[in-house]
DNA sequence: CATGAATGAGGATTCATTCAT
DNA sequence: CATGAATGAATCCTCATTCAT
């Protein structure tokens, strides 16, 4: 029923659609984009090169797609899972363990999102419109958790862009070492470490 | 008289030397690894093409040599100005503003030194070994004084090793921001904000 | 009645086989034989790209279909004109004038056609069948014309296949400077000018 | 003597230049432009396609470079001839001449010579500006012969620039037809009958 | 040591053609 | 008959690397 209105091609095509979107996750992390070959992405993704411009116009336009649909469902975690809890502090925690958990079953797109940043600091205009929004859009659910915490009087006087950023910043730097292997440390673990960490940091007191 | 010991020989092609780590840096920059062309690092370096050859036998050579020289420069900065203070949380106040301050003034270098940590994640084998070690030497330096405090039981019982980490990780992020443009905030109080919010983090009590 | 012994069926099909040649022609000359997609022929005969295939083999063989479609209705013309006026020297006005106005009323065959004879000496063999007849038959109609010229003994001896050359020549060439716009002439004044270098060329005394 | 001032290095270019442009021609005249691949060139050339690209920044740009340099030999020849005699029905011979055995020498080069006037009708814009003017120039060689035919009264009252068109026309139909071996006659037949027939076509009375 | 002309492997993209619906 | 999604061969161009001068 829920299918009602899709026809069958336009069910194909959006299955076909997520397996290129998957592929090119791959085989981007893999190489990153100049090492990512067209053709390794099509083989990969189980169709032949020209089928995926019948997707997407270039190689970049796919680079782009692959990144904006891992960050829109990553988005929609965040909001989902910050959104379940009440507590200021908890709403951390649920932003902490949402993104570790959400990269640990998702290292190839992590590789993807964590490199474009680094193409962002020296091409601040490419950063893709959708990009920035949605990166933005982290923030902002930081910034609004921080907001009640400090309407609460919970946690002390600051600026709050700074400190949003500062969790921002462990809460990647976090996912790294643990991709990387440097942390071997079970992930319970380390999300009550940051937690503490972090909530040191900002409360009041 | 320091000189003593060089042929003109050794000096010239020192200079020459340092002049294409620093082209290259620049090149690869702005273009990344994949985008930068040798030619560009030549020209950058006011070479011709075949003499880098002569001095590193290939582009990923020179890409990892700057890299390392980079790296050693900051490794050496770091351990000078943090060396020069006594009190723990001025030894972290120093390293933030030790790294702060240099990536303000090698924000090319940034920008490679930033993207190889993208690049580790998916390739850590690659990570060349030069380069881990001194990724490694920054992390013992905070860890040398996060003990140090331990033992003056100034900070609380926690996992140095993630400590490490979230002060690694936080400093990064602030240059990030500041790099990119999204923070204008002076650099003073970038750093005061950033010492409370990981003294507090880690402070006992 | 004209249809009688027609089926609707090849009714639409003779009628969609014009419009599919209408397409080729001005795909064709807009973009040469190789710059023209068959998407692009499809599109502008308003069928889909599959379609084509099943009127013609390949692009090759709408190319040629095209053409020879195109020189069947020149020759045709220039048949009626030429065999609707008695004396020879009006005929070759006739000649001229169907061409010069067949052609700018069919400035895409135009090109097609040009570009042809450009081929041909390349590749003599393909020069299709069907078309290497069509061009002789207009140079045969050139020939029969100074052919009882020489009867009438108004024209002077001289070997007619090469005036009849001349005679195509000077026209193809007249009708090229006027579709290039180097020639603003009047047609009529344009007509009479070369009626009479012809004529001149070719008459007794 | 003649090469003072010329290093071996710019005497090896000059050469290759010249056997690029050959092979261009060669290629291009089997082919056309888009069926002739850069491969092919490079392999006529005896040179790597990469070789090429030292030369000529693309394709399109060997290719019209290969088409000027012709052209401009042609009209040096042109001029040179044309030049060495006086009188004006001599200097039409002369025309002819050259141009029949120019192109029964370089047929390569009439391949793409007469392909581009094809092209030329469908882009007026894109004919080079290079090539217009050595097709201009043509042009001008014939009219300052008829110029000075209608200054001694040897030609009759009549648009210049018509009759320029019309010999420059049966010209190119007689090479065009030598090429295509639909006219076996003696080369010097053929002359004389184009003489005859536009001295007739063009003199007074 | 220094040069830069030459090389040719490699990759993004296009498009004629097929075929399941 | 008609469609248009899928295919993959074909092609232009780039650029790391070599080597004769």
């Amino acid at each position: 029923m829920a299918l009602r209105g899709k026809t069958k091609q336009e069910i194909v095509t959006e299955f076909r659609n997520a397996e290129i979107l998957d592929a090119a996750r791959k085989v981007f992390a893999k190489n990153g984009f100049p090492g990512a070959s067209v053709e390794a992405i099509a083989q990969e993704a189980g169709v032949a090169k020209g089928t995926l411009y019948l997707y997407y116009s270039s190689k970049t336009e796919i680079y782009w797609a692959a990144l904006k649909d891992g960050l829109v469902a990553l988005c929609q975690e965040l909001k989902k899972q910050v959104g379940a809890v009440q507590d200021v502090r908890d709403k951390i925690r649920a932003y902490l363990t949402t993104k570790l958990s959400f990269f640990e079953h998702h290292r190839d797109f992590f590789r993807i999102y964590y490199a474009e940043f680094g193409n962002a600091i020296a091409h601040p205009d490419e950063f893709h419109k959708g990009c920035r929004e949605l990166y933005e859009q982290q923030l902002r659910i930081l910034k609004d958790i921080l907001a009640e915490g400090a309407k609460q009087k919970r946690i002390r006087e600051m600026k709050l862009e700074s400190a949003a950023f500062a969790v921002f910043d462990v809460t990647r730097g976090a996912i790294t070492q643990r991709l990387l292997g440097s942390s071997d440390t079970d992930m319970q673990e380390n999300i009550e470490f940051l937690c503490e960490f972090i909530w040191k940091g900002i409360a009041r007191q």
